[in-house]
DNA sequence: CTGAAATATGAATATATGTTCATATGAACA
DNA sequence: TGTTCATATGAACATATATTCATATTTCAG
């Protein structure tokens, strides 16, 4: 429905028009935007993020993950479920076991990146 | 309340005990796991995502956002609320217009990684 | 001081999403 | 071949959250 009834939210004319300009001009279009928060949004759950972490230590069968968790087989199922379909994580059947490991090379770079966001607001005066 | 019935998620007494031991050796704890989940899903929202990568290309005022995004004034300012909660964006009044821009230096290094991570998507075979 | 403009915010609503429960699937073992 | 173990999955449910609507706050113009 976009936000049509009110296009004037500022009354200047156009506040700024110059910086509205070159962020238009230099936006991501859509579907990228769309995509990247999709990206992120698989790292905004603890329970996912514990799985990408505990992956980059050591690839894992699915038991490994729930008990290592205390979570439910189904909940982890669940989650991997999500991870695989983004392609975050990739497996491998052996025997009985599905072990899961990264497909990513980037998931430890943006892990990485958020530690040092972490580590800096605790430094903080 | 855990998941302590089904503590014996695998038979195999414990499955992998060395996996095990060594993940949960090198694990992150939960506070810092939790605060990391937040802090990423602040970039899983397509709304806030462009309101970050918009401040990323310049200093803009809430109304200004509002016409860029075609979204109620509300809307973003409720969202601006959130990532100033969490530090991501600060702001200035020079009159009636708050300027709102980037608060953390890690945005840009974590959109870029993003985008990388999608490009990657599109180029494989 | 009064009214208008820019922004902020509380409550309500609609939707998205994580977990549980029950059950299905698929592989190994007897 | 039938049973058991490891994993996957659909439906239901509960919770989280993004947007809207109405209104409050703050600043400037007159």
């Amino acid at each position: 429905m976009g936000y049509d009834e009110n296009i004037d939210v500022c009354t200047d004319d156009i506040v700024h028009e110059q910086t509205l300009q070159h962020v238009r001009t230099n936006m991501l279009n859509d579907q990228i935007v769309n995509e990247l928060a999709e990206f992120f949004r698989l790292f905004g759950d603890a329970t996912r993020l514990r799985i990408l972490y505990a992956l980059s230590l050591s690839e894992m069968c699915v038991c490994d993950i729930s008990e290592f968790l205390d979570m439910s087989q189904s909940a982890v199922s669940h989650q991997l479920k999500v991870l695989r379909q983004s392609r975050l994580v990739k497996y491998r059947r052996e025997g009985r076991n599905v072990f899961y490991s990264l497909d990513d090379e980037h998931i430890q770079q943006i892990i990485a990146i958020g530690l040092k966001h972490i580590n800096e607001k605790y430094t903080e005066s």
